[in-house]
DNA sequence: CCTATAGTTGGATCGTTGTCAAACAATAAG
DNA sequence: CTTATTGTTTGACAACGATCCAACTATAGG
């Protein structure tokens, strides 16, 4: 088992972190860990619709910014939310992020989801 | 006076805010605005190092994601924070931006700014 | 050693973005 | 009308970024 590289708590950046999690699949993905807790590349990955590789460089991202740990366990790939850096950081920062996100994420996947005609 | 098209509240979209306020110089327009509530473009623009030209992208690109209103008064153009707008779609996103901000965003204009030998 | 699995890395491509400079538009004042 | 002031628009350019594909690494199991 092995912790791979991330950014110390008081070396991230608020803009880093804006700008890792403007984009719509990292958003999503940060979404997932909320709820899931800790997952594998290979689950966090599944519904994101894009190449495996793209959601490496993704997961890259996010870690380069100081959102999400990885840490690896034989042939697997751990990934969870640095929840308790990002509080003490920029408190109240994720939490409004992600009580917001549900609708204000993807329109289709809230309330006005009735794809009738 | 003449008000400029600005997104409803409802159709302003979080990862467009985020992904507005990761620009450093947009974030600091916006630290600005929120502390001297409204000013012209000349003002906020005054002290951040580039071209005016390039302030009036950035003035387009926080207007377009909902972060900005914009007023124009003869040959002055006013602008301003849409706190009441970003609160009621993302409850808290501002304030954890805004009070994250003066030590976070630039090294250099905090406690470690002392620039001796 | 061979094969399968899990994920990363490096190119290639293509669109986006931040910047400056120069030209432009619009208002105000003489 | 001319000039000054404010800010926008357009063009050019370099840098970045998201994506896919193919090749690669690394671990696990036969």
């Amino acid at each position: 088992m092995r912790l791979l590289p991330h950014p110390a708590t008081e070396d991230i950046q608020l803009t880093e972190v804006l700008r890792a999690l403007s984009d719509p699949v990292r958003l999503e993905i940060v979404i997932r860990l909320s709820e899931c807790g800790e997952m594998t590349c290979g689950e966090a990955g599944d519904a994101l619709g894009v190449h495996k590789s793209t959601a490496s460089h993704h997961y890259r991202a996010l870690r380069e910014a100081g959102v999400i740990m990885s840490k690896q366990e034989g042939r697997l790939k751990y990934i969870s939310l640095r929840r308790d850096a990002l509080d003490a950081r920029f408190p109240g920062l994720l939490g409004s992020i992600l009580s917001a996100t549900p609708s204000a994420l993807r329109p289709g996947f809230g309330i006005e989801a009735h794809a009738g005609s």
